[in-house]
RNA sequence: GGGCUCGUGGUGUAGCGGCCUAACAUGCGGCCCUGUCAAGGCCGAGAUCGGGGGUUCGAAUCCCCUCGAGCCCGCCA
């Protein structure tokens, strides 16, 4: 190692030290005479004078760099002038007079500034993501990822958690995701998966007595791309023996207070909200609701019992609900602005939006006229309404009134800026039901996944009701994203057969696919549960990014392709050969 | 598979039927300049407006197709 000092460290206690410093040309000032280059490593940027009557051929080696550029100088740590310190600097109160310059590595003209945040078409960025990565935001989302790892480390082991890695290469299974399939030389026609998660392997160390298990594990979904979700992730992955459902709900919440308190600023309110999975969806019309603001949508049908209203008399007729939301200051709103909420609300089945303005003693409205004054009164009343504020009503059936009224809510506060970027607002959402009804398939598949274990009281509903069962599953959610969810899970063979038969599976199948876990829990498997949340997420959301690819240094764009390394590519036929594979493109 | 938005010098933007022989900033090259820190000044190079077809006297601008990017729906046990 030749440097004596990294360009970021200098403060005003090392003056007069002599100072060896590798780093990056951040930005050149050439006055003719004198040369300002701004040194730049991962700790920071420091100013590097050149004197043509010092050192003439320092200056001339400065003269000739160029952005990017790697540099070594050597010189001495001086005080600046009095008057041309920059405060802006950590380093700012010094600068470094250089005697000796030579450059390691030159640098071609750059497709995008290093030196300045600007924004840069993300294609561009991916292709030189190892120029992207040198920038400050990228620069800033590394450590910070960095320290959320070594957080979730460190927390585990002093609660006596074992981190164990398990394997990458595993088996398919053809619920749920899409895998990820690898062939293999040595067993022609046969291929592994790349785990959607480590969800077997880690009920097989419960039974294996570890006892607390975690792991920064890596998973892998053949699925389609968005902002949250790329082709490979990391979960932090956990699994506790003996445990019930808040002793996991317990330590999540204990983990994600104490690390958000310790790695960001923002606020953080506690106890978490806890929401069951029935409340969230009535209240928010989502099981991952942003709870940093307001208007939950509220019950209206009761008010409309005797009404004319040929709308809302049709829909309380055929068993369908009436519910409404406030929104604060909404009066304002254009008839243009009002008929977009509309079609925000029809993406989620919504046939209209019932709206009212409350204006000064008047109600400007698309239906009030056809409510009775005793109508009007009590649904300003249930809904809270004052004036300047605007109602918005849905009846529908089923969940489509919460549904289409949590679009327009979270439309509503994206215009008017209501979630504030400085609060983390987690809350854990719990009784998820256990299965859901494929209209396709023609059966009934599981929310969660098939080892999750029903609430006790529910079990009765097994066969007869699927539908109402209640899982021992809940999630944890943030600012409207889902962080993490998991599960009590199944520990006796005859209740996993159960749930196995309940999900269509024929005997054979279970065993043929499930057959090793049947059979584990016939040892002595120890009541157990854990969940797993999703890294990318948490370092994302903590960063104040809308994209998990902004906290992941070679993300895949899109349409799932590496833009620097060019992947997915196309193999040699040798390769193929070997691996017993052949080709059939359309 | 579908919906929406966007493709203009290296980068970021403007222009949205004729004033475009395409503007601005930054970057790039040259010259000048000894206290700057987004250094400054002067000069210069750099774009067949993603690609193809069409409408029109005339297309960066309007229409169709296509390719690419982003966001969303489906999908994500």
């Amino acid at each position: 190692m030749r440097r004596t000092h990294r360009c970021g460290d200098l403060r005003a206690t090392h003056v007069g030290q002599r100072a060896l410093l590798q780093g990056w040309v951040h930005r050149q000032r050439d006055h003719g005479g004198l040369i300002f280059i701004d040194l730049r490593d991962r700790e920071g940027i420091v100013q590097v004078v050149f004197n043509p009557t010092i050192a003439p051929e320092a200056h001339a080696t400065a003269s000739d760099a160029r952005a990017e550029y790697v540099l070594e100088i050597e010189g001495t740590v001086a005080p600046r002038p009095a008057g041309t310190e920059n405060p802006e600097l950590p380093t700012g109160a010094v600068e470094v007079v250089a005697d000796r310059a030579q450059v390691l590595n030159p640098s071609l003209p750059l497709p995008f500034t290093v030196a300045e945040e600007g924004p840069v078409d993300e294609a561009v960025r991916l292709t030189y993501r190892y120029l992207d990565l040198r920038r400050p935001r990228m620069a800033r989302n590394l450590v910070l990822r960095h320290r959320v790892v070594k957080f979730i480390r460190d927390f585990f082991d002093e609660l006596g958690f074992l981190e164990v890695e398990t394997p990458i290469l595993a088996k398919s299974t053809p619920e749920g995701a899409r895998d990820y399939l690898v062939p293999s030389r040595v067993r022609p026609g046969e291929f592994y998966a790349l785990p959607q998660a480590p969800q077997q392997f880690k009920q097989l160390l419960m039974v294996g007595g570890v006892d607390r298990y975690f792991q920064i594990a890596r998973c892998f979904r053949d699925e389609d791309l968005r902002a949250d979700r790329q082709p490979e992730f990391t979960q932090l992955d956990l699994e506790m023996s003996f445990v019930e459902q808040d002793d996991v709900l317990g330590l999540a919440e204990d983990l994600f207070t104490r690390m958000s308190r310790a790695l960001t600023t923002k606020n953080v309110p506690t106890p978490f909200p806890r929401l069951t999975y029935d409340e969230a969806m009535t209240l928010y019309g989502s099981d991952k609701p942003d709870l940093r603001y307001g208007m939950a949508s509220v019950e209206l049908s009761d008010l409309f019992g005797e009404t004319e209203f040929e709308v809302f008399r049709g829909v309380l007729g055929s068993g369908g609900v009436i519910r409404g939301i406030r929104v604060p200051g909404g009066a304002r709103y254009s008839r243009r602005e009002i008929d977009e909420l509309t079609e925000t609300g029809k993406t989620e089945g919504a046939r209209g939006l019932a709206w009212a303005a409350i204006e000064p003693g008047e109600l400007r409205s698309s239906f009030a006229r056809f409510l009775s004054e005793g109508e009007q009164r009590a649904m300003i009343e249930r809904l809270e309404g004052r004036e300047g504020d605007l109602l918005l009503l849905v009846a529908a059936p089923g969940w489509v009134p919460s549904k289409a009224l949590g679009a327009i809510r979270i439309e509503v506060a994206r215009r008017e800026g209501l979630a504030d970027p400085d609060t983390l607002a987690y809350a854990r959402i719990t009784e998820f039901p256990l299965l859901e009804w494929d209209e396709e398939g023609r059966r009934w598949d599981a929310v969660h996944h098939p080892f999750t274990s029903p609430m006790d009281e529910d079990f009765s509903l097994l066969e007869s009701d699927p539908g109402r069962v209640r899982a021992q599953a809940y999630d944890l959610v943030c600012n409207g994203w889902e962080l993490g969810g998991g599960s009590i899970r199944i520990h006796r063979r005859e209740l996993q057969e159960r749930m196995f038969g309940l999900l269509g599976f024929t005997p054979e199948r279970a065993e043929a696919q499930f057959g090793h876990m049947l059979r584990a829990f016939q040892y002595g498997t120890p009541p157990h549960g854990g969940m797993a949340v999703g890294i990318d997420r948490v370092v994302a959301i903590f960063a104040g990014e809308s994209s998990i690819r902004e906290v992941m240094a070679f993300p895949k764009n899109q349409s799932a392709a590496d833009l620097l390394m060019n992947a997915p590519s196309q193999v040699d036929e040798r390769q193929l050969r070997d691996l017993h594979i052949g080709l059939e493109l359309d």
